[in-house]
DNA sequence: CCATATTCCTAGTAATCCCATAGGAATTTA
DNA sequence: TAAATTCCTATGGGATTACTAGGAATATGG
């Protein structure tokens, strides 16, 4: 479990490509990513409104990213799609329940939404457009990483 | 979002409450917890059957935990609840689709699983079950966890 | 200027999942 | 034997998800 939405994996390939191609329209992205065209026009325009990338209307039109990839947190572009991490309701609140600041359970979901925010934070939309490595992973990392590998030729 | 669905929120509550008193009936924990009662029953008979907690039928019945609370990691709760961690199909499966073992947004979202794993492998019961201490973050943990603190009196 | 390629906007919908609720059978014990 | 409990099955309303459909608005090449 802890499916993530089929959404929010069609906005991550839909970047990846983007960033690969240097730009392409909704229906180029969709026919490359096996994505219904129609869903993801809607998924492209929400990472426009959210500031991930710009759009050109009518013809010769289509999406390209905003900034470098490399300055694209993927934290961003899950916060675009599916809003701030919240695993429960109360985790930054403490007025929520009567346990408030003391609550276990809370301090537990914190720890939680700490551990996935930080791995977020950690990857860019640049490591995943990247053509694949051999995998290995450095040691004494304090996050290990999968996608940060030594890079072969 | 991220959202845990409430049902997992349910079980972990439940399961605290039962390592703090030694044992209860269904009807009491979901009492004390604020819990439909036979919602909770149906959760609780899920632990059962993967083992987490024990039951006694009739009268002076009720749950115990199955071994210390020091020994149930937090993960067997949630996998007890939602099955495997898995953020998307392919997660590790490299057959689902023809990139295969080389594909970048796969090796990303193994990355946040095991994020997400080492947290729920790093808190047991016991943790949670405790009394709520002061909260004093050690520094030069690789894994920051908020519930691991320095216990004052 | 106009056909075409594109984004942008709104509405609907089938399927699925979530959070219960209900009723009662089976079991144990005071 | 009555009461307290777990255990089992079925049902339902509400929300969310993953689309589908249709078309308006906008830009551009010829």
């Amino acid at each position: 479990m802890f499916q993530v939405p089929a959404k929010t994996q069609y906005a991550i390939r839909a970047l990846a490509h983007i960033a690969r191609t240097g730009g392409d329209s909704a229906a180029r992205v969709a026919l490359a990513q096996n994505i219904s065209i129609k869903y993801l026009e809607g998924i492209l325009n929400q990472l426009k409104l959210s500031g991930i990338v710009v759009s050109d209307r009518g013809r010769q039109g289509g999406y390209r990213l905003s900034r470098p990839a490399s300055e694209i947190l993927m934290i961003e572009v899950v916060a675009a799609m599916e809003g701030e991490l919240k695993p429960v309701e109360c985790v930054d609140d403490s007025s929520v329940c009567s346990r408030g600041a003391f609550c276990m359970p809370r301090r537990f979901w914190q720890g939680l939404r700490d551990s996935v925010e930080n791995y977020l934070k950690s990857v860019t939309l640049d490591d995943l457009a990247e053509e694949p490595t051999v995998r290995i992973n450095r040691i004494n990392q304090s996050v290990i990483n999968p996608l940060k590998t030594v890079r072969l030729r």
